[in-house]
DNA sequence: CCACACACCTGTAAGC
DNA sequence: TGCTTACAGGTGTGTG
């Protein structure tokens, strides 16, 4: 599920949920996933007060005090806010139990994540966690356009595709969206970064900004469904214009869609319409 | 600094 | 109906 407009459709699903709250305590069913879970979500996180929920790229934060509990969704992660007495099915590895307030019966924070390459971590107060340095500007801030993709991106021989897809040039943009916004942009995801000119590189961050705002919105249509057992999608697969459909017809001029593997990661696009 | 291959893990769909 | 294989929305690490 996660590309960046998931991780923030979970996070403005969650934030009236948690936030106010205090955490009563924590449940590892495992003690792993990409990496260690740490101490401090089992020794320091209970008795915590829930600050705010934030995102910094596809990482979300559960602000307390004391610190703040870093969660990344991998693959295929979800949370959701869940009856406490609700049983645990394959794959729930983690359970954050919510103190009761007078609104709602006990409930847990659940996360589950079948492939595992999510994490759960912890940044104390005061600190920016490793995983949170060296992380480029996020697509909808204005740091982030044309400008500063070009000036960057000079001298780069990598494809445009995978240059947009390095969190460290900006954050949130998966294999998805790349695919969808150089379609729009009109550009190959096989040309270097470094061969891409301004003009065109404007068209892409604003290519960019539109998707993921759009996606976003959309996600946010679904809210209200949040705590439901079906979970709420991002983005809508009948949307997509490039994404997943190696071999349709282009939407623009009708050519078949190229497929190819670029930077080990399935890439669609128009030869025709994309230079 | 940059580019690239690989690793992690499971579920699902396609192929035989 | 099985068994096998390829692939999936992410990203840190190691190599050259």
């Amino acid at each position: 599920m996660p590309e960046l407009p998931e991780v923030e459709t979970t996070r403005a699903g969650l934030a009236p949920h948690l936030e106010g709250r205090r955490v009563a305590g924590a449940v590892l069913r495992r003690p792993d996933l990409r990496w260690p879970i740490p101490d401090a979500i089992e020794r320091v996180l209970p008795g915590q007060r829930i600050e705010a929920v934030r995102r910094r790229a596809k990482y979300l934060l559960i602000d307390t005090a004391a610190g703040s509990a870093l969660l990344h969704l991998g693959m295929s992660g979800s949370l959701r806010v869940l009856p406490a007495q609700l049983p645990p099915r394959t794959h729930d590895h983690v359970d954050l139990i919510l103190e009761e307030d007078a609104r709602s019966p006990r409930q847990v924070l659940r996360f589950n994540d079948p492939r595992r390459f999510g994490c759960l971590l912890w940044q104390p107060h005061g600190e920016v966690h490793a995983l949170l340095r060296g992380l480029g500007p996020e697509p909808l801030s204005d740091g982030f356009d044309g400008d500063y993709l070009f000036e960057l991106s000079r001298g780069r021989k990598a494809p445009v595709k995978t240059f947009l897809m390095d969190q460290a040039v900006v954050v949130g943009v998966g294999n998805i969206y790349a695919a969808e916004a150089l379609f729009a942009a009109r550009i190959s995801p096989l040309r270097a970064a470094g061969r891409v000119s301004r003009e065109r590189y404007t068209a892409l961050a604003d290519a960019v900004k539109a998707i993921l705002g759009h996606a976003i919105a959309r996600g946010g249509t679904t809210l209200r469904d949040f705590i439901s057992p079906d979970g709420a999608p991002g983005y809508f697969e009948q949307e997509l214009s490039a994404y997943g459909r190696g071999g349709e017809p282009c939407p623009r001029c009708g050519r078949a869609l190229k497929q190819a593997s670029i930077g080990q990661r399935a890439t669609v696009w128009c030869g025709h319409c994309q230079r």
